[in-house]
DNA sequence: ACCTGAACACCGTTCAAGT
DNA sequence: ACCTGAACACCGTTCAAGT
């Protein structure tokens, strides 16, 4: 069976897999053959629809990206807009954290990230800030959503109490493990009522 | 030759050779044989010092947190300490940006990593935070300095302008490349600022 | 057009063999 | 104790060969 009649891959089912693979195992374990054979092919088969490996992790990221909902900058006033955005953008990569090291690492050219950016920017510019301004509250934005999204640092304690005895400070740190969501969830609205407020404070104050 | 009455490895010169190829060249670049050939051996030879390669990069990623100064939580009130640390840690990892996606992860069983969370850990709690609010104080300290200090998300919009004629608040992203170093680095000081001031209010509120 | 087997140049890691 | 060569089970990717 050198080619079927019907064809056995196409892009929608290469992502559908890779997206699950990564989300069951990790990034690491998404190998071209072993992606192919939970597709039924071989390896190289997949080279037919996508040039490389990172085009294909790229459009994992994509489709994630894709479900963030950036309709709030619309309908809403900015800050408002912005806080309701930033959840929405959490709740997905909470869903996937196992992709998020590779949004972290910029827009690049996946059209969805690009769409949010564009979004995101515009509403920010509309509302009168400076295109650096909107530069960093954009990238700060970033650095809380996926950095709590990551999920892993509360988790990155080990679970050996042992391990702490010389820290008088950490002696609850293997008891973050089994609450990492938590803390993940209380520093993230920690963060975004902190930076929101403040934003909206220096508006008024015309610092813009 | 097969072994020299001088020894040729130890556990420094292998985290030397370690840190300087991922600073140049990237964490990808880090392999077992291509770091045995730099520093004159074969690949096998790392084993008699490290257990596995992730040992390495785990001592790479904790030599560059020991340079961290947290010396100020000390001396200094919590707001002013925090801050300070923050730009310190900043600065540290500024000058090893491949190294950050490692230490994003947690302290896992860095020793460093481990001293530096517990005097920032301990300096909250003993300024009258609760444990939770604490965590998540360290946690978004977390966000703000990994983030900013990753450092490629500016970086990681495309250079091609023609990508971005689509998108009409994006016209300027290209030239974020040039600039990425100064984005990072205005967010990161905008983020300190908005959190320190927002969370120095709250206590003075009483809503610790 | 799309899938395959074979191959290339790599990986991390193990281990018996040397001194 | 520490370094080596050979080997194992993997990688991403290329490519001629098939239908």
């Amino acid at each position: 069976m050198a080619r079927p009649r019907q064809t056995l891959l196409t892009r929608e089912r290469i992502i559908g897999a890779a997206s699950a693979l990564i989300d069951a195992e990790g990034l690491d374990a998404l190998s071209m053959r072993r992606l192919a054979t939970e597709l039924g092919v071989q390896g190289p088969s997949l080279y037919n629809h996508f040039a490389t490996k990172a085009e294909i992790v790229d459009a994992v990221a994509d489709a994630v990206v894709a479900q963030v909902d950036v309709s709030f900058f619309a309908t809403c006033a900015w800050p408002d807009a912005l806080k309701r955005w930033a959840m929405s953008y959490r709740a997905v990569l909470a869903e996937h954290p196992n992709i998020v090291p590779v949004l972290a690492q910029g827009p690049g050219r996946r059209p969805a990230a690009l769409a949010m950016a564009e979004a995101v920017y515009g509403a920010l510019i509309e509302a009168g800030w400076s295109y650096a301004r909107a530069t960093h509250i954009g990238a700060l934005m970033r650095y809380l959503v996926t950095g709590s999204a990551l999920g892993s640092f509360a988790l990155g304690f080990d679970v050996d109490p042992q391990l702490y005895e010389r820290y008088p400070h950490l002696h609850y740190a293997p008891l973050l493990a089994e609450h990492h969501e938590a803390v993940d969830e209380g520093a993230f609205e920690l963060g975004l009522d902190l930076l929101i407020t403040g934003l909206a404070a220096r508006q008024e104050m015309g610092t813009r």
